[in-house]
DNA sequence: AACAATTTAGTACTTTAGTATGAGTCCCAT
DNA sequence: ATGGGACTCATACTAAAGTACTAAATTGTT
């Protein structure tokens, strides 16, 4: 947040500066008129583009961000959170239980209370319920 | 396409004109010099950061539109395709039966079909494998 | 009209998924 | 040290999901 208000600080410095030069110039006829301008509006023109793009990129940030704060409330354990992820890939349970060196009994186990706690009925539902809650 | 032709068209042309009323208020001295450049840069920085908004929209769309050209690839039917999306929401043969008015063997073989055609070996795994494909 | 592809549906099976329950181990905090 | 939670695993079921095959009705196309 300081870096924020330092950069923006600093650009706002820097163009009340160019303006003064271009007034000045267009003045004294050192440069042209048409230069100066032409200048000013490309510039513009760029912080306006970069601004923008600073914004675009929070806002996708934030959509892509959202997580682990829900799996906590959600009260899934570490293994159950990390079997609902394979699930969530298309594994079996079988696959899973390869992956993880566990049995099946034991994934079956785990996919069973996730569904409780995602008040799902299905895997395929978890996957979806999952999604929309942004913590996988 | 024709639109976008026409709009950056007109757009340049209007600049163009800007540019030389402001030069000439600038030289007669009708306009204070500092509030011409001011108002080039205002505009041009909005121009900025629309074009760029512009951009941003056509990036995300095509990030979310990604449709239909591979559902033809793949040769999925109108119902085989129908029946994915149910499956990708989570529903249950029996549920995605009911919906559509269909028995539970024709969905049966609907999702045995698309298994196929995606190359997967459960339904949760073709709801991930149509998700990269972006067919849904 | 005739053909091909799609859609629908059934039977009969096999395979996964999911539930219920019990039980042993490990670790952490009171 | 002890009770609680998390993790592991097993058995025994029930319920879905999936496969294979057949077949009739529908639809679009030539």
């Amino acid at each position: 947040m300081k870096k924020t208000v330092l950069l923006f600080g600093s650009l706002v410095f820097a163009l009340l500066l160019l303006f003064q030069i271009s007034k000045y110039s267009i003045l004294t006829g050192s440069l042209k008129t048409d230069f100066v301008i032409a200048a000013i509006a490309f510039i513009f023109f760029l912080i306006g583009v970069y601004s923008h793009g600073q914004n675009s990129k929070k806002k996708e940030s934030k959509k892509e961000e959202v997580n682990l704060q829900k799996v906590a409330e959600l009260e899934l354990s570490k293994r159950e959170y990390e079997v609902l992820k394979e699930i969530s890939i298309g594994l079996s349970n079988q696959e899973i239980a390869d992956k993880l060196f566990l049995s099946e009994s034991t994934i079956k186990t785990h996919v069973s209370n996730v569904l409780l706690k995602l008040n799902a009925k299905r895997r395929t539902q978890a996957v979806q319920i999952a999604k929309e809650l942004h913590i996988i």
